[in-house]
DNA sequence: AGTCAGGTTAAGTTATTGTTAATATTGCGA
DNA sequence: TCGCAATATTAACAATAACTTAACCTGACT
């Protein structure tokens, strides 16, 4: 379920505007102001927010160029609520990193419409840089797939996770203590035989030619 | 063609504006009252309904309102005619769950740009797919119901979010984090067998050979 | 030959998921 | 509002897959 904060100082229009978004099954938060907008914003996380340009102290645009400044919000929407379309607002807001706009007075099919559109574009642009390509292997790390070929080969996790390490980077070599950092961590401490005997049923895996050993420093995923 | 349902109970106006209609090649029913407007607009499924606010007996407000109870006419467009922009008749007006309104007295290029794009923005939202197919279920979202060769299978809700969770994109593997993420959102803990236990309820309603387990990782909704 | 780095195998260990039944919660109709 | 039935969650234990380790092997280089 989709968070949505929305913003505005004259209670009504909040009010309406949660009326719909709760009918259409977001999960709604409001904020009466930009200052408290930006402090709930951190705190919560919303998918979306629904930001009045038009506002006493800390105005949206104003508003909408701080929570762009804070990058765990790199993903969510914003989207302005402006009394008219005025050129003037709309570029300003642009510019502040607004995503899209939606004019007053609101109407309800426009809003849930808009808003879906919206979402499915974060959605879709989403999918796309989940695969490595490296050599006739394909990792997709959505899927948790290999494919060879065709052919699909499934493969455990930390086994996986050693071939997208090492595919992400086609003929570095990768030492046993980056190895171990990347998969393991630091808090976890493993014997000096764990990684061969991944990288053995790797190789049993996904074919012996692709991983080389580089005696001395340690692995690389060899692409020609 | 679209087909266009006019509702108001003057005539004139009623020939006015079909007369501008069938000129931009739409295909033209007419109504004289509420009543007959809900008669007409059932069995005729209009794409777009022109509808009076000022009537007598049952207003322009309350035949929509009656309109948007029909599930049949959801896709259905509703524009009101309404003497000026009043501001409490369009709040109301949008309420009852119009979509746009035209302001007597109309003007015939209005009307028709008018409507032109709202045609238009239909085509476009009217993509959200409200059925998934997978293999051989076809999970139905609005009607709250999967389908598997004809049978109908009726699944609790917390097991049909996580179907359409895992369907909406087939092969891609879901973290239980994920999943706990879509299906109980962030407030709520579950302990750690629950989603086990709603696979297992699935994967008894739906066949075994759907969902797929990658140990690790997490489940996946496989189609080959 | 001795040492070092890595390879291999199988057996042990642990972590994760499956399963069932019991318990809690919810929603709904009388 | 009560009580029932349908759902949802938890608990306890079983099953399984993944991971790690140990013991031994191989080959290169000195």
């Amino acid at each position: 379920m989709e968070k949505i904060l929305l913003v505005d100082d004259e209670p009504d229009i909040l009010e309406f505007l949660r009326y719909n978004l709760v009918k259409e099954n977001y999960q709604v938060l409001t904020a009466k102001n930009g200052r408290d907008a930006i402090n709930k914003a951190q705190k919560e996380m919303p998918h979306l927010i629904l930001l009045d340009v038009m506002m006493p102290e800390l105005d949206g645009i104003e508003t909408c160029r701080v929570l762009r400044q804070i990058p765990e919000l790199d993903n969510t929407i914003i989207v302005f609520l402006t009394a008219r379309s005025e050129d003037y607002s709309q570029i300003a807001g642009f510019e502040a990193g607004a995503d899209d706009y939606i004019t007053k007075p609101v109407k309800p099919r426009v809003l849930s419409s808009k808003i879906k559109a919206l979402f499915r574009r974060v959605a879709v642009s989403d999918e796309i840089p989940n695969t490595i390509q490296a050599g006739n292997l394909i990792i997709d790390k959505e899927k948790y797939l290999v494919s060879k070929e065709g052919a699909d080969i499934v493969l455990p996790k930390k086994e996986f996770e050693l071939l997208v390490l090492l595919a992400s980077k086609p003929n570095r070599v990768f030492t046993r203590e980056e190895i171990y950092a990347a998969i393991w961590g630091n808090q976890v401490i493993v014997g000096d035989r764990t990684i061969d005997v991944h990288i053995r049923k790797l190789r049993e895996k996904i074919g012996e030619s692709y991983i080389k050993t580089t005696k001395g420093v340690g692995y690389k995923f060899e692409i020609k």
